[in-house]
DNA sequence: TACATATTTGCAATTATGTTGCAAATTTTA
DNA sequence: TAAAATTTGCAACATAATTGCAAATATGTA
């Protein structure tokens, strides 16, 4: 498990350190995104804010999470799924936002639908928020 | 045109004051969407921060305006069009930004569509921002 | 393994962003 | 026009994010 980590820092040319492995490790066994104070509360030895900052940065930049755009605007991170090159992520999943227990959800077998821009708008990229109520919330 | 504005914030039973006439004169003169650092900026004879926050907020609740979810998790407005109400939106168009220009523009006559979710999943709201260049940045 | 080099971390300081209470100013109502 | 209601601006505070730099850690190589 540890090793399957390591292994993808490596790959991805970075170096292998205990901060990396453990916020690694959170988002691996997470139950969906994380933002920047989830990763705070949960380090067990405490990792830097700045440090956190920084880790989620480069594992951005790397390809390995991606940002989600919730519709409260708070800046949460998810695992992308193999497909994310460094330097561009290819994530065109639907993402789904429980507004009961706050849960944020990569659907990633439900790709954003294209939709039919006016003249002269050209599409790059793609992003799609669902707010509800997730499987374990609804009545 | 002030007229207008003094109309609508009749309307919409709030007080008529220089800074939200003045603020609403922004959005109906602005390209995109804006967001707090704009209008901070843009304000001729300045309107303290708070006030321009308070005055955002009143607005969303009022209908006049709603928040955009854009990728990068940065909060801005834009203009409701006529159906939104007290308490409730119905923004569901899509809302597009420029990579070049960075400007946010609501495209009203493009609707979100529907996806199918897995099973459990209740929807309520949905929301999509796409990505690329606008018609007067595309090369 | 041990050392030199490169990278990463943590701290302190700074800046940006957002909120709250309250008195003064402005707007509305009558 | 005066009283009541609302809004504004200030000060203080809280939280979130960024930067520079020295110390600590990780990596590559002999």
């Amino acid at each position: 498990m540890s090793e399957a980590i390591k292994e993808l820092l490596k790959k991805n040319h970075m170096s292998v350190t205990d901060s990396r492995l453990q916020i690694l490790d959170m988002f691996y066994h997470a139950p969906g995104a994380l933002a920047h104070a989830d990763i705070e509360k949960k380090a067990s030895d405490k990792i830097d804010r700045v440090t956190i900052y920084r880790t989620l940065q480069t594992f951005e930049e790397k390809g390995i999470i991606h940002t989600i755009p919730t519709a409260d605007n708070s800046v949460k991170y998810a695992l992308c799924k193999d497909q994310c090159a460094e330097g561009h992520h290819h994530d065109n999943h639907v993402h789904f936002v429980c507004d009961q227990c706050g849960k944020t959800i990569c659907l990633d077998d439900v790709l954003v639908p294209e939709v039919k821009l006016p003249t002269g708008f050209q599409p790059q990229q793609s992003n799609m928020v669902v707010n509800g109520f997730c499987s374990d919330c609804r009545s």
